[in-house]
DNA sequence: GCGCGAGGTTGATCCAAGTCAAAAAACTAC
DNA sequence: GTAGTTTTTTGACTTGGATCAACCTCGCGC
């Protein structure tokens, strides 16, 4: 494994603040491989072998039933995901793909849990990582509850929209297919949806977003740090080094 | 606090194996309390300052915007809730309130993290209890994204049937408009849902329900150990005591 | 017993969102 | 560039589920 990627790892909330033997440990067991895009990395129902980190590309999780599918979360560097099935060695609750090509290291679940059972530092690292995801996933069925997709979308854009105030311009970080699936909505609502938030403002062109009042937008989304806040954990896209690479079209 | 209460609470998987003395520790700061129904112990947005273990009654998880509430989850005896915003000293993602006389310990978030970054095997518990609720709180978005509403209904009562094989009688644990909300539901929907359901050998009298032929409630339902598994952490009803105490009418 | 209020059911109606189909646009590979 | 695939949009239509309103029913207090 590269020494730059070590310290990109090492750098995570996760692993910053633990044991640098014990940080050795479980890279010693750990690989780190590149994925083409579309590579199924993980099937739901699966034992969880490894605990995952993205260092490169991005990765969707989601999970199937009966013929559908819908996108839970997409992750993207540098952060882990499944720690929860990994940390109770159960069966993964969801699958992941890559969009696109990834680096994606691989910690084996074994290690993890033995380093984590002799690291407190670690434990307490996990312990915390483990509780903003929860709250990412009840922020994420709150919105499902009590929102309609107009309000669901709209606030989605408001997140990605950052701190602005008037006009914010971004791009969507992912395919409308896959926005709608995790905003749960099929892509004809999502287009008609963006259509009727025309009148709000909002001016979408391919994946270029321009919102010229946020304000109005607030008004349908009604954002709120108990449902919108920045605790991120899989939310699309929860980093920001996609915004960074916008440029004119 | 009661000493019978003390073993209770010892008991809880969470609290189970850890140092006598931190459990000491922890519960001289708790109080216990007892509240009438209809209580909110908990208003979300608050900072979170005690970890909640109920040890009788039932309490209601909710969520609230814009007017509009959902239930999110019903917790049971003995077990503990919103342990991650306690962790993570942050605000409560969640209301909670008192769906009969309840009895309540409460321990403060300080002497909770306190006690967790000295006690490695406290630590491991606390990583366990709140991967199982991620993973809880991933199986209720799952359905809610994945079945419609008659889909959920049935799955939740095969939940409930138990391991039956045949005919399942059972008590619904809760009032059905807060099975509706947990479900994603109007009540008027529940109750059409329950009608239709007829016809699959679901008889309903009250809280009394009937199901003659559990094989065809499942193909409906297409139960699957990744949304309906057992692991549960908020599920209504996740404990057996109210189950154990139907009788006939 | 009666009256009251909350929970539950039912029916009529409405609307959001899903489905189906087809065309347009965007991206890919050659 | 062109052909071919995939994504996105649009329109017409259907449907699941919400809403509104009336009514029923059960539990409870007097």
């Amino acid at each position: 494994m590269r020494d730059s990627d070590l310290d990109e790892i090492r750098d995570l909330a996760l692993f910053r603040d633990m044991d640098s033997e014990h940080f050795q440990n479980l890279m010693r067991g750990a690989y780190h491989q590149t994925f083409p895009p579309q590579v199924t990395l993980i099937e739901e129902g699966q034992q969880a072998d490894f605990l995952h980190v993205i260092t490169e590309g991005a990765v969707e999780m989601f999970a199937r039933w009966n013929d559908r599918e819908t996108t839970m979360a997409i992750v993207r560097p540098v952060s882990t995901f499944i720690l929860a099935a990994c940390i109770n060695d159960a069966p993964y609750l969801m699958s992941a793909r890559t969009l696109m090509p990834s680096r994606i290291v691989m910690i084996p679940g074994a290690d993890l849990r033995k380093v984590f059972a002799s690291d407190p530092i670690f434990a307490q690292a996990i312990v915390r990582e483990l509780a903003t995801c929860y709250r990412s996933v009840v922020r994420h069925a709150k919105g499902l509850k009590l929102r309609a997709s107009k309000e669901r979308l709209a606030a989605y854009l408001i997140r990605h929209a950052g701190p602005t105030t008037g006009v914010a311009r971004f791009q969507l970080p992912i395919e409308k297919r896959l926005l709608a699936s995790y905003l749960g909505m099929t892509p004809e609502n999502l287009s008609r949806a963006l259509r009727l938030l025309r009148d709000e403002g909002v001016a979408v062109d391919g994946l270029r977003v321009e919102v010229r009042d946020l304000a109005k937008l607030a008004a349908i989304a009604r954002p709120n740090p108990l449902m919108d806040g920045a605790e991120s954990c899989g939310e699309p896209d929860s980093n920001s080094h996609i915004r960074a690479r916008i440029g004119s079209r």
